[in-house]
DNA sequence: GGAAAAAACTGATCTGAAGCAACTATTTTT
DNA sequence: AAAAATAGTTGCTTCAGATCAGTTTTTTCC
């Protein structure tokens, strides 16, 4: 599936699943640390998770729910991309230097976090290179979707763009082309670089043109294929 | 320096400079591994270093030159970092998967880069966690400044792009507010996604402002203060 | 050193998409 | 259950910035 998104061009997707587990790398004593230095919280929705700017104090293990990771400055929002259950958050606060947090994080649903305190994690990294290995695994796997997104509301105008973030919800995040959408319109502009308004607009000229369907926060794509070439197309 | 341009907000930055080697964190066993499994190639200006797509055999070590890191698709492109000598680049393409580059890199000027063996590479990062830790934060430090450069292009207008890439190239890049530009208008368009036209009516509104002086290739900054604001205010 | 090619520049036009204002529907609060 | 607040929607207007078409300057290379 990945390939052949990957085939096609610079992929545009915004979201990132990884399965196989970092945990599993470390040794019993390692996991005992993680265990020990780690507590499990329950976030509720729309709840801040840290804050960009902060020092960064723990490494967020999203065990249950759906976040998003992004940027704010004035009134402008940029989300960076969105994570759903089994996904690590806060590595890129991991640098010599200051480790302060790149991006500020926040639920979209109920949340179950563990928090894993980042002394312990940087000492693992640096005791333990299967695990790092993984880890820069992991983020350059981000960093190419990043890419693919930067390409994709940098190049791309409306229409491919949210044809993009459409698929990308029905891929990787709710698995199914038909889904219940817990963001916002104004969540989805955020996500495309575009107004509300336009997200509106262009939402409805799909629905017109037979290429999705919707009844308020139910989505259900209809016509990938066609989406798959608006997307391409830009 | 960077705690300044830190603190003001989100970093827009494009260009990576990491000054502590790499190199220096191996035993003398893995420098002469690395030293066996590498060999320095000189490309002549324009170059193209390696393709996107393309499966990753080396990691690059730029001894000297200045390169550009991009994205091409149909007649599309979008620069993601200029790097200048002493930076590693394509450590993008590890993944457990498929290692497959995600970027293109082709040079400005005539450069000296060092090409290493990527299986190399990968079982140094594997058994040497110091290393791999170093990595890591060289990793995120490219990260953090994508994310600024993501932001700038996709919520900064014209303006504000052109100040944050001009602020750039003298502080990143030439270390001088002073410099000649080995990059073309075109260039200086897909860095800060706007069209070669725009870039060169904006330099010229710039310049009847006060706050650049230019002549051909020439740019001259005379006014930082008054750019940082406007790439602040976007 | 001169022709050809590439890059730089200019002005005029066009348009995609944002912004605004008003209104409706849906939640949330009390 | 009413009131308040938030989210969604629509039409109209405006404008930033791309595109186009043309001219000038600079660079390249026989």
């Amino acid at each position: 599936m990945d390939q052949i998104i990957e085939s096609k061009g610079i992929s545009h997707c915004s979201v990132f699943n990884y399965n196989q587990s970092w945990y599993e790398l470390l040794t019993e004593d390692e996991k005992l640390l993680i265990d020990g230095h780690s507590v499990s919280l329950v976030f509720k929705k729309g709840e801040t998770v840290c804050k960009r700017g902060a020092f960064a104090s723990h490494i967020y293990f999203l065990e249950e729910g759906l976040v998003k990771v992004y940027l704010e400055e004035r009134n402008k929002n940029l989300i960076l991309m969105l994570s759903t259950k089994n996904n690590l958050l806060g590595l890129a606060a991991i640098y010599d230097g200051n480790n302060k947090l790149p991006y500020t994080v926040s639920t979209y649903t109920n949340s179950t976090i563990r928090m894993i305190d980042i002394q312990i994690f940087r000492q693992l990294l640096k005791q333990n290179s299967e695990f790092s290995f993984h880890i820069i695994s992991l983020l350059n796997e981000k960093t190419a979707q990043i890419y693919g997104r930067f390409f994709s509301l940098t190049q791309k105008q409306l229409h491919g763009r949210l044809a993009d973030i459409l698929l990308c919800l029905a891929n990787r995040i709710f698995k199914c082309n038909t889904f219940e959408l817990p963001l916002s319109r104004a969540d989805l502009g955020d996500l495309t670089g575009m107004s509300t308004e336009s997200v509106i607009r262009m939402m409805k000229e799909f629905k017109d043109d037979g290429l999705i369907a919707m009844h308020c926060k139910s989505i259900e794509l209809l016509d990938v294929a066609r989406l798959e070439r608006i997307s391409e197309f830009g």
